[in-house]
RNA sequence: GGGCCCGUAGUUCAGUGGUUAGAACGAGCCGCUCAUAACGGUUAUGUCGCAGGUUCGAAUCCUGCCGGGCCUACCA
């Protein structure tokens, strides 16, 4: 092939047990525009997303719908592969750890922790409950007046259990985990997350129970079939199964390691101590960085499912528009924090952001060139220093914009773009070529000749995030397929392509109650 | 209980020792008229949670208090 760099994301691969809300469809933006930008600059990307499959809870709620698991399993993983065409979302693949390679991966993965010593045979033990089919921690249980100990959350009594299990050797892995955070100071993102994963290891692991007997819906467990693999040794496995393991010589084991996990905040402890365990164990490579980002509020509220208030994401883009929650999404709020999602934050931002400020830059840059240009990109005259003032800011972005998304700083790439947007703004209100039309149309041409170029730029940088409306923008400047591109960035624009008429991208929101008045 | 973090204009936040504490959105006023009644200029608002302390000087460091959040492992 090529020796261009690679780079790797993943999301978490979705649990079944619950169709996809606005969680998973950040989770998965987020990614998307990393993938997208990582394309349009140049990289070998593979994106990867798919479904979390096993488990008791799957055979369990499959039960309970009178299906089997994996008919079950492919109703629901169905669900989250409609959400890509909803969202726009652009994965290479989407795996699923019901696949046959899968189990070939995890029992191969499975094979190495056992030849590097491991994994020994224990029994695990805990307060279960029978009603609910599930263990629960010490501190999830409590002992009510009549001596009789009972779960917190569902109230059921639990009693004292013990299985047969295999464990991992977590506790052996603690320095050398703090050796990887040490080394690595990019291993976790953002800094708070990292030094909670830091405090907690330096705390002391436990070994890590990897098997159950309990059920069976799963991967079982080389040699002993009665055991099946623990969920999480399961589904973290999905992201070598992705480049072919056990075989390195797969063509896309050149993905591995990973540049990026993208997980919630609830799940790195999984990826960032389990994980990396797990993988230096059986002498691979861990990820280079896990990045943990935050949840959304629905307005003020936590997103739960008895207050029935989690967020369908197809709703949400027929209200408002696809690209405007892509961009409200990753906008908002500083990517790594909880958000609140709002309708008035989301109109606020679609108003004011898109169709007041970049919209409309376009639609009164595109008319005047349409209007008084003859149709076609304007002659590029003499260059003031205002001129040069506003191009230079507009040429610098595209490095601006690599080095936060480096650190997925999605708020601040967007907000350096819309500062250039502002920029222009101003620039046509100070150049006023409505009144150069009169005076001077030679240097109303070159100004005009500087927005057109100016949001050209612009538009490149912002393709990740829309891909649709810039898609349009881009047709409007008549910028050929092979000029979208970053390798395209510098091409400047060229005076006397023929363009065609000019047309609104991000039309205003108004509330359907307030239009009719 | 232990650990970590936060509390700054109406709202969301930036600012981690140094002149009169900033930005965006929202609000008022003025201007422009190319444009999606959009755009630009301008004004206003803050006991920087409270109380002490260190310092020539603190939103910024220390202590205590009040308020809020997160972590404290094996459902995922």
């Amino acid at each position: 092939m090529s020796g261009r760099s690679t780079f790797y994301v993943t999301t978490p691969i979705y649990y079944v047990n619950d169709v996809p809300h606005i969680g998973h469809a950040y989770t998965t933006l987020a990614c998307d525009v990393l993938a997208r930008f990582m394309r349009l600059d140049g990289r070998d990307v593979h994106f990867l997303t798919g479904t979390d499959e096993h488990g008791q809870k799957i055979e369990t709620a499959a039960a309970a719908a009178g299906l089997a698991p994996q008919a079950y399993a492919d109703k629901v993983s169905q669900s989250f592969r409609d959400l890509l065409g909803t969202m726009n979302y652009s994965p290479d693949n989407f795996i699923r750890t019901t696949e046959k390679r899968h189990y070939a991966a995890c029992q191969a993965l499975w094979e190495k922790l056992v030849a590097a010593g491991d994994i020994y045979l224990g029994k695990y033990a805990g307060w279960y409950s029978v009603r609910d089919e599930t263990y629960f921690a010490e501190g999830e249980t409590e002992v009510g007046p009549d001596k009789k100990r009972r779960a917190i959350s569902t109230g059921a009594e639990v009693e004292w259990v013990e299985e047969p299990s295999y464990f991992f050797k977590l506790s052996a892995w603690s320095e050398r985990l703090l050796a990887l955070y040490e080394k690595n100071p990019r291993f976790i993102g953002p800094d708070s997350r990292r030094n909670e994963v830091m405090s907690f290891v330096r705390g002391g692991l436990q070994d890590l129970s990897v098997s159950r007997t309990s059920f069976s819906w799963g991967v079982p467990v080389p040699g002993d079939p009665k055991h099946i693999m623990y969920v999480w040794l399961d589904a973290l496995t999905n992201y070598i199964t992705e480049c072919g393991y056990p075989d390195t010589g797969n063509p896309n084991w050149k993905y591995w390691p990973a540049d990026l996990h993208m997980v919630g905040k609830d799940i790195i402890r999984f990826h960032c101590v389990f994980w990396p365990a797990f993988l230096m164990s059986a002498g691979l490579e861990p990820p280079k960085r896990v990045f943990a980002h935050g949840w959304w509020t629905i307005e003020g509220q936590r997103m739960s499912k008895s207050l029935g208030n989690g967020i369908n994401p197809a709703e949400l883009v027929n209200a408002y528009g696809l690209d405007p929650v892509r961009y409200f999404l990753l906008r908002e709020v500083p990517f790594g924090n909880d958000g609140d999602f709002s309708r008035r934050a989301l109109i606020g931002r679609l108003n004011a952001d898109l169709a007041n400020a970049y919209g409309n830059l376009c639609q009164r840059s595109l008319s005047i060139i349409a209007k008084s240009c003859g149709e076609q990109v304007p002659p590029k005259g003499a260059i003031t220093d205002a001129d040069t003032a506003l191009l230079d800011r507009a040429r610098r972005l595209l490095a601006i914009v690599r080095a936060e998304l480096e650190e997925q700083s999605f708020h601040k790439a967007l907000t350096s773009i819309w500062e250039v947007i502002a920029d222009a703004n101003r620039y046509v209100d100070a150049q006023a070529p409505w009144a150069l039309a009169k005076t001077d149309p030679v240097r109303r041409d070159t100004v005009m000749w500087v927005l057109a170029e100016t949001i050209r730029r612009v538009t490149l940088l912002v393709q990740p995030f829309m891909p649709d409306s810039t898609a349009k923008i881009l047709d409007q400047l008549a910028i050929p397929a092979d000029a979208r591109t970053f390798a395209a960035f510098d091409r400047e624009l060229e005076s006397g392509t023929t363009l065609p008429k000019p047309q609104g991208v991000f039309p205003r929101f108004v509330e359907p109650a307030a239009a009719a008045d």
